[in-house]
RNA sequence: GGUGAGGUGGAUGAGUGGCUGAAAUCAACGGUUUGCUAAACCGUCGUAGGGUCUAAAGCCCUACCGAGGGUUCGAAUCCCUCCCUCACCGCCA
């Protein structure tokens, strides 16, 4: 949610930042100064009738003390008279605060001066490539057919235990996942980041406060018994954590990694976006998330970038880093930059992270904020990123360490999984 | 799931209709004293919106004592609904 301020103060730079990112409706920034204005106006006249009311009655409490019975009876038709007034003022100020509060969400955050211009991901401009295509034998085999030469994830009992894009791990598959799993949280903790479990399951304030409501409820599970929905990432309990809090300064900045499986309900894509592992409805990630100054946020977010990079480097996997164009970044991020590893056998880049600097956007949402020199609030910013995807780790993993008596383990992860080989 | 107790500022905790935005203690912060540390003493010490002001400071107003509604001239205090926490019992990994 971008503030109010920003809007007030730097009405056209604020509406040309918009359509970087392609956010057509900019009318919706003038709509939101016009209905400060009147917000503010109408608590004016709320506080002003308010503190009559107030007061009168206080001198009420006066009067009756004194037995002077008529006195008070008078306030007392005063303050009633008062109350008519208040009404249609109070019901005036809901009305305008709620359509200022729905009017507001609408607003995408403001793309940083780095973000590219575009529409779609063909204009995601490449800020670096790193590895070589490996060099895979005659027969090479996409990860679905390895998964299953290899009895490593088993689909067909995903979709009987529950449906489509639940993926059954198993044998040496399960314990790839275990692997990974907990090297990258080692690799996250040695860099200082916080290891939380978190729940997976979020009430709506939880929802609302990293930005998946409103809107976005088609996006994850809902459970109406309990009013909960499952997780879409790690970063919506992580972040939350520290909802509605004024941190110390000291205490900056807040590093914290997660693992959980992720869930998404994501209807539409078809063909081989989503065969094998490229695309499941639940899957683990590794989450990194940062609350930092905000002078400091685009340097932590290059900080966060060479730390997801390190880990996809140690793998041995080819990569890419994108800096997504405009009209290809989420609604809520400032600046992201995207990694794809490279699928050998399905000859394409497949995203395992995308790390984001959200500013204040989420924060101020979430009213997380720190003190400044002068002790007054101020927003804090916020970042994640992935650290990483599982799946399309493990297709490209797969894929690209595949010979013809195995499939090779990346000596990092060796101490984790056991063996070298998988075969 | 049942029964009981309770949700007050960073923490403990007082407060059953007006003088309570909230005692007291602790913590924290600033200062005095002091070889150092400790102790003692003095002071400051919730959040947000608005007004006044060139601006800051200050001053003033409004809202907030789990959330929402109600009673009342007036609610932290009374009533209703919901949420949550704790204890005990039941069930259970």
């Amino acid at each position: 949610m971008l503030q109010v301020a920003i809007l007030r103060q730097q009405t056209e730079w604020v509406k040309e930042r918009l359509a970087i990112k392609n956010f057509s409706d900019l009318h919706l920034v003038d709509e939101v100064i016009a209905l400060d204005d009147r917000r503010k106006q109408l608590n004016f006249q709320f506080d002003e009738t308010q503190a009559g009311i107030n007061k009168a009655s206080k001198e009420i409490g006066g009067l009756m003390a004194k037995g002077e019975k008529d006195a008070a009876e008078a306030k007392k038709a005063e303050v009633a008279a008062l109350k008519t007034t208040l009404q249609p003022i109070t019901e005036q100020l809901a009305i305008v605060e709620k359509e200022l509060q729905d009017t507001l969400v609408k607003l995408p955050n403001l793309p940083s001066a780095l973000v590219p211009q575009g529409k779609t991901p063909e204009e995601n401009v490449t800020v670096k490539e790193w590895g070589e295509v490996p060099a895979l034998y005659e027969g090479a085999q996409p990860h679905w057919e390895l998964i299953k030469q290899y009895d490593l994830v088993n689909f067909e009992l995903g979709v009987k235990v529950t449906g489509s894009g639940f993926p059954v791990y198993k044998n040496k598959g399960a314990r790839l996942q275990r692997a990974l799993i907990s090297y990258f949280l080692d690799y996250n903790t040695a860099a200082g980041y916080t290891e939380y479990i978190p729940p997976y399951m979020v009430n709506e304030a939880t929802a609302y406060g990293t930005g998946q409501l409103p809107d976005k409820e088609g996006q994850m599970y809902y459970m109406p018994a309990d009013n909960f929905y499952l997780i879409p990432t790690a970063e919506v309990p992580v972040t939350n954590l520290y909802r509605e809090e004024i941190i110390k300064s000291e205490e900056l900045p807040i590093k914290m990694t997660a693992y959980t499986p992720c869930f998404r309900r994501e209807a539409g894509s078809f063909g081989s976006d989503v065969r094998g592992l490229n695309r499941v409805h639940q899957f683990d990630k590794i989450e990194i998330v940062q609350l930092v100054h905000p002078e400091k946020s685009y340097e932590v977010l290059d900080e966060m970038v060479a730390h997801v990079e390190q880990l996809v480097q140690s793998l041995g996997l080819k990569y890419r880093i994108l800096r997504l164009c405009g009209g290809d970044m989420s609604f809520a991020s400032a600046l992201t930059y995207d990694f794809e590893v490279w699928s050998a056998a399905q000859k394409k880049w497949l995203e395992c992270s995308s790390v984001s600097n959200f500013e204040s956007f989420q924060t101020n949402r979430m009213k997380i904020r720190y003190k400044d020199e002068k002790g007054k609030s101020q927003l804090l910013h916020s970042l994640n990123g992935s650290s990483l995807a599982l799946p399309r780790i493990m297709a490209a993993l797969l894929e690209n360490n595949q010979t013809e008596k195995g499939i090779a383990i990346p000596k990092v992860l060796q101490p984790y999984f056991g063996m070298d080989w998988i075969g």
